[in-house]
RNA sequence: GGACAGGUGGGUGAGCGGUUAAAGCCAACAGACUGUAAAUCUGUCCCUCCUUGCGAGGUACGAAGGUUCGAAUCCUUCCCUGUCCA
């Protein structure tokens, strides 16, 4: 028994997008959705109250390794959860640390039991097991947690995807049975991650494989690892429709506001991406018409508003002038001004995309 | 008037006879960024030319002379700046 349900309001006829409303014991997420990155407890440069207020995001990510590390998860539990601790009373989604296999890859050590991570902090060592990081999860209080899994980098051959596909497998199974005996009347939900790297066969056997956990919801993992991006879009293509129909489907780590329609249409409903935030506090802005890299010597008297179409607080006050002087300036406002666009560029991507889906129309709306 | 210290590319600042068109940093300009080791990282950054190459010329380390095969680096004079003493 799950603390989430997940109920579909409209699908498109032509393609596999859908629109949904996912219930969690934080408030009720409209999907598709696209979820910030809080990796430390912080949408960096934005504060709760404009992710809630301004932006009216439903749910956002946060990351066990790192809170782990740091503060540590049992002084936020300590603290009454993460939710209390970070002021955010909406949903939250925790990565399991999986993706830091990827991206840590020099500070680890993968080995059948799971993850010894030597922190990047400090030098400390801490073993991540399937069960561990259930237990760090749910201390943290998340909403939907994730399984241990291992994310591969681009290009890793067949076999080595096999046998790491078989582990990740293995440990979602494992994390699932302690989630189960852990938690009785759950408040949350536990989704698993398919693998298999960019092999069609791996990712529909992960995918069957996982479907016997029964789990609330499941994720595709493995990708934006630095493969061409048309290959990214084939791997969910082909591992989206394999999922169960009636349970949401999150690919992580995507993606582009072009790409993002494209995995909507596969039947996907939760994506999160660094993108918005990372590029914001680099200076690359998503606007309706294209990117517009404000730190450009062009936009140096540039009076217009950033993207004239958008209504979110920073393009409805300030200039394309004044925003890359800040810029220039390296003050810490163009980060949040800067982040609070993006956000809302993606979010508000994401409420066309779903009011197409409810309105028939999302056929159209892939088209432009 | 005297004594020291010093004048280097947009700025700062190394270099103190050849490997120096001249380190590093900053600024400027451009690019990257996809479950965040990221307010980070990479490249360009005197001028001209082309067959775009660890290419060819031309300028350049306050100014003018000089020493030397060779000078940002040594010598002379001058100009300028700072500190101190009268």
């Amino acid at each position: 028994m799950s603390a989430l349900r997940f109920e579909i309001q409209a699908t498109c006829p032509e393609t596999g997008a859908r629109a949904g409303l996912l219930h969690t014991a934080h408030g009720v997420v409209e999907t598709p959705v696209f979820m910030p990155v809080g990796t430390q407890g912080t949408v960096k440069g934005l504060s709760p109250r404009e992710l809630e207020t301004d932006l009216d995001a439903r749910i956002i990510l946060a990351n066990t390794y790192h809170l782990f590390l740091r503060p540590g998860h049992e002084r936020i539990e300590r603290f009454g959860g993460l939710h209390r601790f970070m002021a955010w009373p909406r949903a939250l989604l925790t990565d399991s640390g999986g993706f830091q296999v990827f991206s840590l890859d020099t500070f680890r050590k993968v080995t059948e039991e799971g993850v010894l991570f030597r922190s990047h902090l400090n030098g400390d060592e801490h073993f991540f097991s399937p069960e561990s990081t259930v237990d760090v999860q749910l201390a943290l209080g998340s909403d939907i947690m994730m399984t241990l899994d291992e994310c591969l980098p681009y290009p890793t051959g067949r076999d080595a995807a096999l046998e790491s596909m078989n582990r990740t497998i293995r440990w979602a199974r494992a994390g699932y049975a302690h989630y189960q005996r852990r938690e009785k009347s759950p408040h949350c939900a536990l989704f698993p991650i398919v693998q298999g790297s960019m092999y069609a066969d791996l990712r529909l056997a992960c995918a069957e494989a996982l479907l016997e956990l029964d789990a609330p919801g499941y994720a595709i993992g493995g990708i934006s690892v630095g493969e061409p991006r048309d290959l990214s879009q084939e791997v969910v293509a082909v591992t989206a429709p394999a999922l169960p129909a009636d349970r949401p489907r999150y690919v992580m780590g995507v993606g582009m506001p072009e790409e993002i329609p494209r995995y909507i249409a596969c039947g996907v409903d939760m994506m999160d991406c660094v993108l918005p935030t990372r590029n914001a506090r680099n200076g690359y802005l998503f606007t309706s018409q294209g990117k517009v890299v404000i730190k450009q010597a062009q936009y140096i008297d540039d009076e217009g508003p950033l993207d004239p179409a958008c209504h979110c607080y920073t393009c409805r006050t300030f200039s394309r002038a004044y925003l890359r002087h800040l810029f220039q300036s390296g003050e810490i406002l163009f980060s949040s001004l800067a982040t609070l666009h993006n956000i809302r560029h993606f979010l508000d991507l994401m409420r066309r995309a779903r009011q197409s889906i409810i309105g028939g129309k999302f056929p159209e709306f892939l088209r432009t």
